[in-house]
DNA sequence: TAGATTGTTAATCGATTAACAATC
DNA sequence: TAGATTGTTAATCGATTAACAATC
């Protein structure tokens, strides 16, 4: 689909806000925008919006503009939301099922279909209705159900041991929310960190700093 | 503290990866790295590295490289985490109670005071030690306890109304979970965002691209 | 047609990498 | 001292911004 063989991870990282904000101005009924007004509202250049579109088509309109309604299918279809990747998660702590619960899996393009924690005592369990069950069965559930990515939620150690045999199992892609940093030998697998930790320093960091500049 | 005056946004997030790797080190008892070794070890260039340092100060030594724990030490107090930023959070349903039990507050400079939610069936409750009570008090809370961080687990429309106020309160940082961007008036305000329904998103793409490429 | 705004090429800016003199 | 590796300046690369011809 991308116009442009590669598109830059930054470019990449700007579409879920166009997608957030077409999604604001559709429902305040707006029909139609032009990059310069656009730009005003998200903080951004005019330029830079034509320049990030134009990496996956043409979707304006010269002397018009942008259809809202339908820029926005566009960068949701750019950014998969049609899919239905099959997820498990490990890990069903409080921060598990916090995300289980919290994230609209369905409206993103995903599709909850396993969930494991090494506590015995959630077995049986369900996260947004899908039933907890051992790790010890991972193995046979992806053979069986072929998911593609996997919700990291599980301490550096565990996530250490358990990455290799994931991707060994047919995993495409994973959020990792553990404190492990995903080393990939594999080309065909991807890593999306979610470093808590990091994002609270860097918050301490721009805190402190504050007052000084 | 910077020898310069503005350090990048990319330096600065950097920090709390070089902040993890030294911390690995030094628990396997690495006593000193040169650049060039961290560099191989974070799939970075040593030449990043020390112009990332170089932004702080001189860590190094010509012909020998870094000690490791003083480095760490360094870009610990860089990051700020002998600090101690009184922090309150805002909604504790899932979310917000996972990330108050999930992170280590105190060993990332900030400590928790106060916990607010309009659910009234959770008021008395606690979340790390700290007891939750409804919003209608966090006026006089921040008055009597000038908390300088909020952390935001609510919904967007609740954040919306609500971020103003605690501007007003002499809220400093807000480190937001929320779907509402916070759009900054006020200069002396930083916010750290983490969405992660954008972060699903930009997995989507990525697994749905693999193959192509 | 005239006005507006795109898509795209060119210019600028900032960040990363390379090179090397300073020095431990 | 010789070897190693830093701190820092210069070169390169990529991303952002500006400009403008194409066109609705």
């Amino acid at each position: 689909m991308p116009k442009n063989d590669k598109v830059s991870i930054s470019v990449i990282r700007r579409l879920p806000r166009y997608y957030r904000y077409l999604g604001e101005l559709l429902q305040k009924e707006v029909n139609r925008i032009s990059s310069r007004e656009l730009a005003q509202l998200m903080n951004l250049t005019a330029s830079q919006i034509r320049q990030d579109l134009n990496c996956f088509g043409g979707f304006g309109q010269q002397g018009y503009g942008y259809n809202v309604a339908m820029l926005r299918d566009e960068i949701g279809s750019i950014l998969g939301i049609n899919n239905n990747h099959k997820t498990i998660i490990i890990g069903v702590g409080n921060l598990g099922k916090a995300v289980a619960t919290y994230v609209n899996f369905e409206k993103l393009g995903f599709e909850l279909i396993g969930a494991f924690d090494i506590d015995p005592s959630i077995h049986g369990t369900a996260v947004r209705g899908v039933t907890v069950t051992t790790p010890d069965n991972i193995k046979d559930f992806c053979e069986k159900n072929s998911p593609s990515v996997a919700i990291l939620c599980i301490p550096r150690l565990a996530a250490k041991e358990i990455v290799s045999d994931l991707i060994e199992y047919g995993i495409k892609g994973f959020w990792n929310f553990s404190q492990y940093e995903i080393r990939l030998e594999h080309e065909d697998v991807v890593v999306e960190n979610v470093h808590l930790a990091d994002s609270m320093m860097t918050l301490s960091y721009r805190v402190s700093t504050l007052k000084q500049s």
